[in-house]
DNA sequence: TCTTTCAGTCAACACTTGTTCACTGAAAAT
DNA sequence: ATTTTCAGTGAACAAGTGTTGACTGAAAGA
């Protein structure tokens, strides 16, 4: 069954390549320490076929957080349910991303590890990607009654806030879940909590 | 002039070995890329005579958190004032926090990259320091008035919450103060706003 | 059909890596 | 004064690194 155009062949090393990389970083290792041989070696391809994809790790990086972002829209539009009451929508948010990080483990180690330790190039591109998951919570909540005294910088602010509290402690998710499962309820709990004493913050703000 | 001792003289060196491996992490590169022959060299001493101090780069490491734990409660003590206003003891925090955090631009960059990127055992330790943190300003602001309506296991949320905020874009800061001193001020006021945002929802909490 | 394209292979390169071992020489202990 | 201790040296190792250039063979285009 050669039904394997040149194209479809391509397409799918290049993704064995970056699964590969994946793999490496969701298994302890840090991204940065992970060489080309090894990205080639378990996606079962010699060293020199990578630059037939890539020019070296770092492009391969920047093209797993395009992916990443992909995967975060998606996550997005399943949280979104434009639901009035705050304690409904922000406790389907957090369940759906909770979903998503023990879906995705690989994906999230691998922002949690580039987004504070990456090269600037790879830091700057899940910066953006963070940047922008804030901006569509903005525009999402701004017709909110209840923020009607909050401007607009200040909204932005609030919600770089919600965003970091969701995102921030992702990483403790990640190393309990794999020991303790039951921790995944813990972690839904406590950002709950947080997220709740921001709102609460946020709706009583005088800009 | 021979006045060093045996023990001073060795003190020294491991010095020289933590400073070039922060040195490291400071310019660029990730911690765990970094070599023990690189560290060795720039220690300006030879590979081997790495293993008279540590094992190998984890125990360095680990010695590293040692020393910004110790660099942590100076600056927790230099923060700490026990003013009444919310406004002025969150302010000088945070003004306190941002002075360390260019004073200290190496530890604070390898505190970001290890956090989330380290081993297990090195993101363990830093999880502890955090951990203490948010430990000490909930033991300080516990006895408050306005927070006689949260319990205390809510209390530590928020403090975590309250910690994890000013700690989380301390890599924006250290990103941004290398091409734009005047980032400082920015950094301050907005997480000022995000500051002020948490305790008025801790304020107005029920538990 | 013949020719071109190009993902993947193989061998080789100069270099860096962690770790070993036997060593030196001055400070510390006797 | 003599012996012991031990931080730092230097050479050597097997293994891994990024990158090169010339190659193969099947799919795509003519």
């Amino acid at each position: 069954m050669q039904t394997q155009t040149r194209e479809e062949k391509k397409r799918q090393t290049r993704k064995q390549l970056m699964d590969a990389a994946l793999t490496l970083t969701g298994s302890g290792r840090h991204f940065s320490s992970i060489s080309l041989r090894e990205v080639a070696k378990n996606a079962g391809v010699v060293p020199t076929s990578f630059y037939r994809h890539f020019s070296d790790m770092e492009e391969l990086g920047l093209n797993i957080i395009d992916d990443l972002g992909l995967m975060l829209r998606k996550l997005m539009r399943t949280a979104r349910q434009h639901e009035d009451y705050f304690e409904a929508q922000a406790r389907n948010s957090v369940e759906v991303y909770a979903e998503y990080v023990c879906a995705h483990k690989n994906y999230f180690f691998f922002m949690e590890q580039v987004r504070t330790g990456g090269s600037s190039a790879l830091r700057k591109a899940i910066r953006n990607e963070l940047k922008y998951f804030s901006n569509e919570l903005a525009s999402d909540i701004r017709p909110l009654a209840q923020l009607s005294s909050t401007d607009d910088t200040d909204l932005d602010i609030i919600c770089q806030l919600i965003v970091s509290t969701v995102f921030e402690c992702t990483i403790d998710l990640l190393d309990h879940i794999e020991t303790n499962p039951a921790y995944l309820d813990t972690y839904i709990e406590h950002t709950l909590k947080k997220l709740r004493c921001v709102w609460l913050g946020a709706t009583s703000w005088q800009s």
